[in-house]
RNA sequence: GGACCCGUAGCGUAGCGGAUAGCGCGACAGCCUCCGGAGCUGUAGGUCGUGAGUUCGAAUCUCACCGGGUCCA
């Protein structure tokens, strides 16, 4: 409601400065520190005034004696050295917001929108920051969809690569294991905390031999990639078994996905060798015939075609007399192997339907209870398959900061092949690592040197087996919920007990990760993650579950069948006795506001910051008002239509965070 | 050597060209005869890393420097 009355707002405002003074401007508008203030201001009288060279104040007075109304705005008044401050029409919002909460998330319509999260290495349990990633990529395909864009969720399996390869060595050669044997393992319920831990070894063991390390690994990431022999089978059953636990871990995160799309049909199905040729075709990459990388395949990194050849001619020799190598990039190295970013180059070329191949699709055997996922194949798939294949407008690849100058690499790909458009479109959605506090690390057994301990953070290793796994986290968490339920909560019954602690848990989890903007590095701590109190999500469903009660309680009482007239509410809201209630309506109004920032910004933290705002607004309303007891008639119900409003959109944007809000808690 | 990110109260974090720099945790002092205290109110706490520049206006933009992190080679 907001985000529409103050797009109505701008383009007035920019159409009168246009007609009266022949100035085309973009409106910034806005929100003034006070209500007093309005509800929306702009300051574009400042801008004016550099080229009308008259003072801002007086074209403010201007622009407000002479600007017609706008629909949804009572006036526009001139503030401070020439603020133009619009106020609105108190009950008009009232009766509107009412009206467009009816209105449920815009029908899908428009182009293909592709997100590609979680894209965990198919070899050992997902971490914390894995579920970061996975959270991230869920939220913004929330806020998406809510804002009507067909979305399509993709999941990168890495089925063929180095660290799959270790486990493998680690199961077959390690611990001398016959394939029947490892397709036992995996079917344990908690093969991939078997496996985190198997990883560990195999890295210690490849550490103390490096030549044996490259011998092994090499062999068998050759076996794999060509997948062929015992390798290439436990390499498959390594990989499916642990994407299932994944699969199963971010269910428990309301976290799912459409397609798993894997490497190795992108071998299989020669995704890599068509996207080859056209590098090869077009000149994008080129073979060394000299000096270091002779023999590779490489992408001349970031030639300036404005630098003049002198300028060229002189780095180039520096870059010589030092014997560095230049910023180019290896795509294909020269035993012939290709590098990640030339798989990535031919996977995103496929997203956006460049590449004039497609998969096979076939359903995932060993999906999450009640879901559907399909995952590529090479075999023939099944006919009734969703079309996967459909070039995308816009793919967003949730992959963490540190790989930048990867996805720099793939992006200029496309644009040397001529897809600018594309290259424009591919957005990657970085965020920052979660790593542990000190005090976390020690606290989980880590020893740490003295330089660690006195860092503000340490950071977690795979490799190392260090981290906290995503399932002893939710455990730990549940445990902790439900225990507090439980004391709450006696009279429940212990399958709604658990629901709730669930809720509850994932709450705390989702809302955590969320209230950071993407590039701040979480410090992760179990104290932080396990308040349930202040900018939580706890705090956040409590709300509504303090909504939810009045509502039960109205019920009882029969306040909640009386209609509320406009002019109730129009008094109610009036003058500054109606700012208290107009101030929680107006937050109430602004989910829209939040959801287009949080697209345009590419943050999600919007949405969990309105969250916690209108909870807030609401508590504070809740403290000053008693609503059940109210004795006029009219004010109560007015007082009991709003906190449903509250509810409905507080309850929107949690889902939006992919949080519930539980009846009772 | 090059590229990117980050320095905001004790701690964490938002704001990224506009009005008195918000919020959470922690500290201290309060608030249940009344819809659930996972709540509310108040107090203390800030040279927005440093210096210069652009601007009517800078935490926000530019440059240099200092400190921390990451990536490429």
């Amino acid at each position: 409601m907001y985000q529409r009355l103050t797009n109505r707002l701008r383009e007035a405002l920019a159409a009168h400065i246009r007609e009266k003074y022949g100035v085309e401007l973009a409106i910034v508008l806005e929100r003034p520190p006070k209500i007093e203030m309005g509800e929306a201001a702009s300051p574009v009288c400042f801008e004016l005034a550099k080229k009308l060279k008259k003072a801002p104040r007086q074209i403010a007075q201007e622009i407000a004696s002479t600007f017609g109304k706008v629909e949804g705005v009572a006036r526009v008044e001139v503030a401070g050295g020439g603020y133009l401050n619009a106020y609105f029409d108190r009950a008009p919002f009232w009766t509107s917001a009412r009206a467009e909460r009816s209105n449920e998330r815009r029908a899908a319509s428009g182009q293909k929108i592709i997100v590609e999260h979680t894209s965990i290495n198919p070899n050992k349990a997902a971490h914390i920051g894995h579920v970061r990633n996975a959270v991230l990529g869920d939220t913004m395909v929330r806020i998406l969809r809510h804002a009507g864009n067909r979305v399509q969720i993709q999941n990168y399996i890495d089925n063929t690569g180095v660290q799959v390869a270790d486990v493998v060595i680690g199961l077959l050669q390690m611990e001398q294991r016959t394939p029947t044997n490892v397709k036992r393992l995996a079917m344990e319920p908690r093969f991939d905390y078997y496996c985190w831990n198997l990883y560990a070894k195999a890295t210690n063991f490849f550490s103390e031999d490096k030549e044996r390390a490259a011998r092994l690994r090499g062999a068998t990431l050759k076996a794999i990639e060509e997948g062929r022999g015992e390798d290439a089978e436990a390499a498959q059953v390594v990989a499916d078994a642990i994407v299932s636990c994944h699969l199963r871990t971010m269910a428990r995160l309301n976290i799912h996905y459409d397609l798993l799309a894997r490497e190795s049909e992108i071998l299989r199905l020669k995704f890599w060798d068509a996207a080859f040729e056209m590098l090869k075709e077009s000149s994008v990459i080129q073979l060394a015939t000299s000096g270091k990388m002779a023999g590779c395949w490489i992408l001349p990194w970031k030639e300036d075609p404005k630098e003049v050849q002198e300028v060229k001619e002189i780095k180039d020799k520096i870059a010589e007399e030092e014997e560095e190598n230049t910023q180019d990039k290896i795509i294909v190295r020269s035993n012939g192997t290709v590098t990640y970013v030339g798989k990535d180059i031919a996977y995103q070329l496929w997203k956006f339907g460049l590449l004039g191949k497609d998969f096979y699709y076939q359903m995932w055997a060993n999906a999450p209870e009640g879901q559907t996922v399909w995952a590529t194949t090479s075999d023939e798939g099944e006919l009734n398959a969703p079309h996967f294949g459909e070039a995308a407008s816009r793919v967003y690849n949730v992959i963490d900061a540190r790989q930048g100058y990867l996805q720099d690499v793939v992006k200029e790909g496309l644009r040397r092949l001529g897809h600018e458009k594309a290259a424009r479109n591919s957005i990657h959605f970085a965020y920052e690592i979660v790593a542990l506090t000190p005090r976390c690390a020690a606290e989980m057994g880590y020893e740490l040197s003295p330089e660690e301990a006195k860092k503000p953070y340490v950071e977690v290793s795979g490799r190392k087996g260090f981290g906290v796994k995503a399932d002893d986290l939710l455990d730990k968490l549940e445990a902790a919920t439900l225990a507090e339920v439980q004391q709450r909560h006696a009279e429940m019954s212990a399958e709604e007990q658990k629901k709730t602690a669930h809720a509850i848990a994932v709450g705390a989890l989702r809302f955590f990760l969320l209230k950071f903007t993407r590039n701040a590095i979480i410090a992760f701590d179990f104290k932080d993650a396990l308040s349930f109190e202040g900018e939580t999500g706890p705090y956040c469903q409590y709300a509504v579950v303090r909504i939810r009660g009045i509502r039960r309680k109205g019920v009882e009482v029969g306040a909640a069948k009386i209609d509320v007239a406009v002019e109730t509410a129009g008094h109610l809201l009036a003058g500054p006795e109606g700012n208290g209630l107009w101030e929680l309506l107006l937050a109430a109004g602004s989910l829209d506001y939040a959801v287009e920032a949080a697209i345009a910004t590419q943050e999600p933290a919007f949405v969990a910051r309105y969250a916690f705002q209108l909870a807030q607004a609401f508590n504070l309303f809740y403290h000053k008002h008693h609503i059940l007891s109210e004795a006029d008639e009219q004010k109560r119900a007015f007082l009991l239509r709003l906190t449903e409003l509250v509810e409905a959109q507080l309850v929107r944007a949690l889902s939006l965070l992919g949080i519930e809000s539980p009846e009772k808690m």
